[in-house]
DNA sequence: CGCATATAGATCGTATCCATTTGTGATTCA
DNA sequence: TGAATCACAAATGGATACGATCTATATGCG
């Protein structure tokens, strides 16, 4: 909550009312509270958030840029249906990315920042005790979270801006692709990074996240869904 | 030309309008027509490709959110100004993301794609023997779309288009921070990594690419014109 | 039963209007 | 004469209505 708004990627606010209303759908995709490929019909979320097409149309055009929805030509906007082929790429992408930022994080963090890492893993840990789904959302968003925080320490806004995308398009990857049990494993390695950044052991902190990502990846049911994804297809 | 059309960032076309438009201003952006700090009238822009300001306002959050352009709230879209800082983060995101992309080309690199890259380095030679700023720009642009075949090689759409951001902010600091010898150095580069795909040595083609971007930044002149940009605040 | 056509629905683009903000210029006062 | 205040013009931001275009469903015919 209070982080996210530290963490928001552009420091240039075009315009408060779109911004608003793509943050509530993003939270809303990423919690899986809209499926994948429903329908965000403009005059539809209009009316929903007391706003005209014209702001619903700005936000939908970044959540289109981030990948998170699609637009189709006359069509409208569709909650977006990662293919295991991008969700591969997801997660590709973040094994490029993440380990560089935490190599660049180490060089910046400071004390303070390293309690607020504590603070968060503590958090973790609280969601990770409760049940039920909604629970669940608020784990896999304060695991994004940590992984968030690492780019905002890095320094780079660039970097921050599309760890951003890639976070919100991995957790909607593991909300669709995922089994159970990837978040207590996840924040064990979680702390483990913590640990190395306090050290400042930058190669340490860059294997660890190396792995993290890959446990991540591994602990999705990719192949599986594959039929499930043609029977959304179908039903749709 | 061609080939910039099969780089298109991205597959799905929401609107053809807005996208060239888009497509349009940033070609005059990176190749330096439209200088940093011009005011880009939504209505002005508008009537120069006869289009509603709606499509226009499409297009300039494009570029807003390219970082190409930005915008003031109630003041409008302005050609972005890179800050050294920028720049330099630009470089940093390039000097992550490359090598890992160069690595990932090397293994889906088929022998027509060899062929083409071979094509690309005889435009580049082409565009270095000839004089005259518009020789200079389309050289610049060579040079960027170099750095796109490869990460379209890569297979990965999204750094695909996470590349097709930094080469264009690339072109847009050159234009700004260049001195002159960038160029002739590139191309040998370029020429060096291709050889290295060719024999599809990832490490070696990676450490080219690495060194390639510290050379390009290394030939910028960021720390003299910080004091430029201070007088560049003050006249305008 | 399959296919082509026609109608209905929705979206996209444009134009227009209003509100808010910015920047400039004129007026006024010290 | 200089500076401060106020007013007006211009542009953006936002909302709404209308026409054009495309999709999808339903209907009719072979």
């Amino acid at each position: 909550m209070s982080i996210s708004e530290k963490l928001l990627p552009f420091d240039v606010v075009p315009d408060d009312r779109a911004l608003a209303i793509r943050e509530a759908l993003r939270n809303a995709i990423v919690d899986r509270r809209l499926a994948p490929g429903t329908k965000l019909s403009e005059s539809e979320v209009g009316s929903l958030f007391e706003a005209s097409r014209t702001v619903v149309r700005a936000a939908l055009q970044m959540l289109a840029f981030e990948g998170l929805v699609k637009t189709e030509r006359n069509r409208g906007a569709f909650v977006s249906n990662p293919t295991p082929e991008e969700a591969h790429q997801v997660f590709a992408s973040r094994r490029l990315l993440e380990p560089g930022i935490v190599s660049a994080a180490v060089e910046r963090i400071t004390d303070a920042d390293i309690d607020m890492f504590r603070h968060q893993l503590q958090e973790e840990v609280r969601f990770m005790g409760e049940r039920g789904p909604s629970a669940r959302r608020a784990e896999i968003k304060a695991s994004g979270d940590f992984h968030l925080m690492l780019a905002h320490v890095s320094g780079n806004v660039i970097l921050q801006r599309f760890m951003d995308e890639l976070v919100a398009r991995s957790s909607l990857v593991i909300a669709l692709y995922g089994s159970t049990g990837v978040s207590r494993c996840g924040h064990h390695e979680h702390a483990d990074i913590v640990d190395a950044l306090q050290k400042r052991d930058a190669a340490r902190a860059s294997a660890l996240m190396l792995h993290h990502i890959d446990h991540i990846e591994a602990d999705l049911d990719i192949r599986v869904r594959e039929g499930l994804a043609l029977k959304d297809a179908l039903d749709i």
